[in-house]
RNA sequence: GGCCCUAUCGUCUAACGGUUAGGACGCCGGCUUUUCAAGCCGUUAAUCGGGGUUCGAUUCCCCGUAGGGUCACCA
């Protein structure tokens, strides 16, 4: 590779399921090291295998992709590439480095039926892996590995080497599971004559028992993130800091906008062992980016999740409640479902108004005397009401006069304090849920 | 099992030969407080083991051990 040359990166998903964090991972990577280097950032869909291929895990793709901001330069379809694939395959024969070879099949049939086998000069690769540095492996056992079922269905090897030879692509970052692929690849290239791209195998992304990630041990497609109402930012923030750490040599810094990364990556600084994705950690870094958004951001974010019957105005005031309950926009939901008291009347259990080993009547003494003294507030803010209350509260007892109040107006035996709930559900409710007992 | 990769708190990581091994998440505890949430403060907790090299190793080398990846006519 000449310093001049034009950095070009790719992510290369086969379309066979949705994909998580970890594969979106890979593309991120790819992504900011092609923004960076003023490169550019191709995406390939990789359908070689016609039988596992389906429409709606390709749509997943680029869903993710533009939710999370990865616009790529150009496209390819690879399946679309096979006569190109075919020729390949023709001129690796004809010069003797692949041949026919009549074999049983694998399909179960039992029948005989010709592959396209790669003849293996069986030496001993080394390449230079931008994470960890020099790999050598030797090929001997690989033995003259399939590369074509027939000539015009190529498997994986042959397809990715064609392809990232004809859109010239620079660097091949892609998942530690590839590394054994790569003498292969190598070869290949070799064979053909074609100059050898950089390689860069990043670590694992795991579950919390340590294993690859995958759908199987229950991770998330990344448009489940999306559709659970994170923010693309934390989720790019959170997934990039996997095996990876933008600060500054002692800085403790972890929030970083997506600008910051194009211009911090590096793969100097790429852990080299897996990490583990844990959900909690997410959680956080999506609270950090929501104490960011202003007001009517976070209406949008949170709208699509609010119940029908919650009137715009009322929702309006719950902002600040809902601000600290939430880590996720789809938890606007169930801050709904746990806190319907603050749109309609709960049903209140005259045994719960009783504050420790107090008695109702007292209870309902309490409740009489604060709706007696609320009547004539004025400033009905959370504020207000507690001037209002408090001095009654600290001759009583605070418990005394506050647990009923606040079992009065919520029904719930927990929730926010009394005068956040008055404030929200407004003077007139408030007295006459204090006035019914 | 063969080949390959890796190894700092439970987890994500910082310290690129010299630090009381730092931070974050989580956990636990405290403060605040009528309860919950949030917030603030704090505690616990790690260099896998053994040899080297060095005045000095988390850091460099070797050997173990452990974990992971891969051994397809899937990508």
């Amino acid at each position: 590779m000449t310093s001049s040359q034009k950095i070009v990166t790719r992510f290369a998903p086969s379309p066979t399921g949705k994909a998580h964090a970890g594969g979106y991972r890979t593309a991120m990577y790819a992504w900011l090291f092609a923004r960076q280097q003023g490169g550019e950032f191709v995406l390939r869909i990789e359908d070689t295998d016609r039988t596992r291929n389906t429409p709606e895990a390709k749509d997943d793709i680029y869903e993710a992709l533009q939710w999370l901001g990865l616009k790529h330069d150009r496209m390819y379809i690879q399946s679309e590439n096979l006569e190109r694939h075919g020729e390949v395959l023709q001129q690796l024969i004809k010069e003797n480095k692949a041949y026919v070879s009549n074999e049983e099949s694998k399909d179960g049939s039992g029948l005989k039926k010709d592959v396209i086998r790669f003849r293996n000069p069986n030496k001993t690769v080394t390449f230079i892996d931008l994470i960890r540095g020099p790999i050598t492996i030797d090929t001997t056992d690989l033995g003259d590995f399939v590369i074509a079922r027939t000539i015009d269905d190529p498997v994986y090897h042959l397809a990715v080497v064609v392809d990232d030879h004809d859109e010239g692509i620079t660097h091949v970052i892609r998942a530690e599971e590839h590394i054994s692929n790569t003498p292969r690849h190598i070869l290949i290239h070799e064979a053909l004559g074609w100059s050898i791209p950089q390689y860069a195998h990043l670590p694992l992304v795991l579950t919390a028992d340590k294993k690859k990630l995958s759908k199987r041990k229950g991770a998330l497609a990344m448009t489940d993130y999306a559709k659970l109402g994170y923010l693309p930012e934390a989720v790019f923030n959170c997934i990039t800091m996997l095996g990876w750490n933008p600060a500054d040599p002692g800085s403790e810094r972890e929030i970083f906008s997506v600008s910051e990364l194009i211009e911090r990556f590096d793969f100097e600084r790429m852990q080299k062992s897996g990490a583990v994705f844990r959900e909690e950690k997410l959680d956080w870094f999506n609270r950090e980016y929501i104490k960011l958004l202003s007001s009517a951001d976070f209406f949008a974010h949170a709208t699509p999740f609010v119940p029908l019957w919650v009137a715009k105005e009322e929702l309006l005031k719950a902002e600040t409640l809902l601000r600290e309950r939430i880590a996720k926009f789809a938890d606007v939901a169930v801050f709904f479902e746990e806190h319907e008291y603050l749109f309609r009347e709960p049903p209140v259990d005259s045994a719960m108004l009783v504050w420790k080993n107090e008695t109702l009547d007292k209870a309902k003494v309490h409740l009489a005397t604060l709706a007696a003294l609320l009547e004539g507030t004025v400033d009905w803010s959370g504020e207000g009401i507690k001037t209002v209350v408090m001095p009654y509260a600290e001759k009583e007892g605070k418990g005394s006069v506050l647990w009923p109040l606040r079992v009065a107006l919520s029904g719930k035996e927990k929730s926010p304090d009394p005068f956040t709930i008055a404030e929200i559900i407004g003077k007139e409710k408030t007295l006459a849920r204090l006035s019914m007992w």
